[in-house]
DNA sequence: TACGGTACTAACAAAAATGTAAGTAATGTC
DNA sequence: GACATTACTTACATTTTTGTTAGTACCGTA
């Protein structure tokens, strides 16, 4: 989310792609190498920013911000802030949020398959 | 495949949540920009690299060649040489490769109920 | 008044992915 | 001998993504 350059030939590329592919309009949305992680954790329900940072130890707050954030752009996951100190903003998917469950599925199953080939 | 930095943190980082995660084990396979569309289109049957330049007139042969490696490297597509002139070089998915469909599916599926609500 | 806790933000740096432009080999055809 | 064809490769530039470090605001508690 450092700011996409909207005349460069890769972003022209993704537009395109993602028109033509409705998988890759689907990969330009939960793609980020925290995405599919963070979603993962949400799908057991709602989470506070630290609690995701808990499950996923290795994540920087920056990243994690970032990734919520185009996260909750796309309609995947809300966010709730609660007017306390110390702050308190909890997470939570939306319905297409939860729906990513299948995908997620897949690409476990998949992965399983894979690793008995290699 | 410009070559990766092996002691970055984000090497660590991706190599440690493909251990953790299942699903980012698989993304780190089929996550360039161009993998899944090129996996699509050989889903249904083998073709040449000019032919798969063809149906995806964006992509630079450089790009293709890089995914094109990667995806032979993970055994998700096989490279057949004939020794002729001008070179004719086939590719076709693998056993797994194929069944990278139902990844696809799901994506598909995902995509449309996505913009359904957008 | 200093300190802890939470969820961030900002400036900068490094790494990774992608794009651009030009060139290569081999051989058959004109 | 020049040219076309195909599947690349190479050197370089740009863009995008990710990481590092150091902050900030707020208020209750010691």
């Amino acid at each position: 989310m450092s700011k996409i350059k909207e005349t460069s030939t890769n972003f022209a590329n993704k537009q395109a792609l993602a028109n033509e592919c409705l998988e890759v309009y689907s990969t330009n949305i939960i793609g980020g190498q925290w995405s599919l992680p963070i979603c993962y954790a949400l799908l057991s329900g709602k989470l506070r920013f630290g609690e995701i940072k808990k499950v996923l130890p290795n994540i920087t707050e920056r990243m994690l911000t970032l990734q919520l954030k185009k996260l909750e752009k796309n309609n995947v996951l809300t966010r709730k802030i609660y007017a306390e100190v110390p702050p308190r903003v909890e997470y939570e998917l939306t319905t297409i949020g939860y729906e990513l469950k299948p995908i997620i599925k897949e690409l476990e199953n998949w992965a399983i398959k894979h690793k008995k080939i290699v």
